[in-house]
DNA sequence: TTGGTGTGTTTTGCATACTAAACATTCGAA
DNA sequence: TTCGAATGTTTAGTATGCAAAACACACCAA
């Protein structure tokens, strides 16, 4: 009787189709015929007429300038937009970095830059050893740390150069940069790499690797890392290990965000 | 025989339905139950059951943490994303207008008309302090802020008329036009000046600088503006170098768009 | 315990949404 | 102009999606 496999009692196949007929145009480099919907989704012209004309009813799908092919509808951006404002950027990054922390067993955090400082939003700490002291809401001087050169990196050169000017240089480690140059130059060497690993730049004995976190624009909005001392990494495992680890979770963040390159 | 006037015969109720679902969870505050929906809907939690069932089964909802209830999927990201990259104009102005965040300091936006409302395509949020409630996806009722009669001077006499007979006239500030012929008023006094400054005109203590975007028909097809709060301006620069830094990021992407004049 | 209210799920007869087929247009090539 | 093939639209018989009702379970209060 019922013959479909794939198709159980309780699918509503007119919903089904009428998603499809949305992804296929959203995908679809130019507007659509009702006759390229149908030869698309391999269904009838008599189907698909009827599911265009509900879904243009609804204006989730539009008539675009020339006659009788369809675009899809500004509507159609309320839904997806919706589901990114119901999810912030927090909630979207605890998962990921707690899966980061047990596979690492370092801390891991996000941050944001905050006017001068990098803004701790999410702390995972690692299991063992020694815990980090960047909880949730710690703030640090963004110019002094790897953090805060991969947060930096979302900045033009002359926003750049504005933020080197209206710092004073206090010095943290021999890695602390202390003038403007030598700042834009890390950052520069951050945002070229994608990353940037960090031996007790801030601290002695401490050692970070930082990764952006991008948006729907492609602009760096948040940063990645692992930290903790020195005797919490392996180091020569940090090419083949950490860093692509990281960056892995900083993508997966990056693309809920809306983020659509690599 | 066909009952129903708004039920045409070749509408297909379950994809409405669905669909409609989608939005009831997107407008969520929360995660909803099956019988959440139902309600929301006014529908059978039968029926409702086969359209989560569907729409889980495509990975459109999802069970929220909390057990038997829904939220939107990450795969409705991907109309609005879909949709957005559609829009050749998006492409065009974000760098445009993030280059204009970073010059002034403030929330830049790219927005077209939609129906009645502002929708907005591109944000560029503040990188310091306050961030706008503009993002990517919101809509706002055209006739009552800045960047509406700035996008309402795309429309002939007639069209605006039309318009405004259509309108529901809320208050919203002071400054709300709440009649056909103040809003005419404002929208013509924009189309003169080829800008608009409002200050607290749609919502107290904020401040917006909105300018009209051309393509090489010359007609007005979308929006260049700053926002931010009062505090984010210096409001004696205002026509030294807000305005002026808007209009040629506006006319940079009219350009763009082929349009020929100045 | 009991009863009551709420939930998600399943069933089932009926109303109706689906599609093969026919129809009406349009378009281009010959 | 004529023909054929493509398109969008309509129809009609039947396959099927729908909702009332029943079911099973959970929870809470008395």
């Amino acid at each position: 009787m019922a013959k479909a496999s794939n198709h159980d009692v309780y699918f509503v196949p007119g919903l089904h189709r009428g998603l499809r007929v949305l992804e296929i145009l959203g995908a679809a480099e130019n507007p659509m015929s009702l006759s390229d919907i149908a030869r698309a989704m391999e269904l009838s012209r008599s189907s698909a007429f009827r599911l265009v004309y509900t879904l243009r009813q609804m204006e989730f799908i539009r008539e675009a300038e020339q006659a009788n092919t369809f675009t899809l509808g500004a509507r159609v951006l309320n839904l997806g937009f919706a589901y990114l404002n119901q999810q912030p950027i927090t909630a979207i990054a605890r998962p990921v970095l707690a899966a980061l922390r047990d596979e690492t067993g370092v801390s891991t955090h996000l941050s944001v830059l905050e006017g001068d400082d990098v803004l701790y939003l999410v702390s995972h700490q690692a299991r063992t050893g020694y815990v980090s002291n960047m909880r949730t809401g710690t703030r640090t001087r963004a110019y002094a740390s790897a953090i805060g050169w991969c947060l930096l990196g979302a900045l033009d050169d002359a926003a750049l150069q504005d933020f080197a000017g209206q710092q004073t240089w206090d010095r943290f480690t021999a890695h602390t940069p202390l003038d403007a140059d030598s700042l834009m130059a890390r950052v520069a060497q951050t945002r070229d790499a994608g990353f940037v690993v960090s031996r007790g730049f801030r601290e002695p004995g401490g050692s970070s690797v930082a990764v952006p976190v991008r948006d729907n624009t492609g602009s760096v909005v948040a940063c990645v890392n692992l930290s903790g001392p020195d005797s919490g990494f392996e180091f020569d495992r940090m090419d083949s290990f950490y860093v692509p680890r990281t960056q892995a979770a900083a993508l997966q963040i990056s693309r809920a965000l809306g983020y659509q390159g690599a």
